[in-house]
DNA sequence: ATATCTGCAAAGACTTTGCAACCTT
DNA sequence: AAGGTTGCAAAGTCTTTGCAGATAT
């Protein structure tokens, strides 16, 4: 959208590699918050606008994925293999990524069955984890 | 969260029966500034708080699906898990019936494959209809 | 009559933006 | 040197909450 967007991402810094290395690190999913915090504790020296900006530079490139909890707030990830969509429990948002091409390839042929073009999908499948099926009466 | 929870939605009002019936006729998903924007454009007096609540409302009683778009705003739609599903044209809103048999079956069985339980889809998918394919730049 | 709802304004949480100084190339 | 990047603070969204008055049952 703004003609600066094709500009960023030019320069290695400090920040941005410790951002990648970071999220490199964590398990799952981040929101920004976490993550700035999780750098904080790692000693890291960085504003909480710079991993906002990084953070936007990696999803632009494609080299994250990001999702949303349950109240909105994003959740970013390093390391995209393909269009990886996620399977989240709706009591502790532990989620896991699972395989989506099944409902891709249904919704791009349902899709042309009807004429349609420039399909768009959302999906969101959740569910209780293991642990929490466990616990939940 | 709070033990008012459980008190919540006893009462039908002018404005809740106005959510419901707004959200009835919506096509798809909404924001709930959306909603609340479709409602004054319609002549409803309603304020953006009380929609918020009546979604609220709504999505605890289980009466609506909600996701979050790629912003993370909140969206909502009347209706449910496991109906027929619709794809819907993002220009002029035509939407079209769609058997979502394939997704749901697969949904299931991922979510079993990963020991998840108590499984909740949501899909949205939409596209540009022959028409609008046609009228599109 | 009483518990629930509504609306306003204020507060909160997350994210983005303006701008001067600082770095990377 | 040139242009992207950073950090701070301020501003912007979307959403929730406090409270007094209005409303549903």
């Amino acid at each position: 959208m703004t003609a600066n967007g094709a500009r960023r991402g030019r320069y290695q810094t400090r920040q941005r590699r410790a951002v990648v290395r970071t999220l490199a690190q964590a398990p799952g999913f981040l929101s920004a918050q976490a993550l700035h915090a999780r750098m904080h504790l790692a000693g890291e020296t960085i504003s909480l606008t710079t991993v906002y900006r990084a953070l936007r530079v990696l999803a632009d490139a494609g080299r994250i994925d990001t999702i949303h909890d349950q109240v909105g707030e994003q959740l970013f990830h390093l390391g995209t293999v393909g269009r990886s969509r996620h399977l989240v429990c709706r009591d502790c948002d532990q989620n896991v990524p699972i395989d989506a091409d099944t409902v891709e390839n249904w919704a791009a042929t349902t899709a042309a069955d009807h004429g349609f073009t420039d399909i768009h999908l959302v999906i969101e499948l959740t569910g209780l984890c293991p642990a929490c099926t466990a616990t939940t009466p």
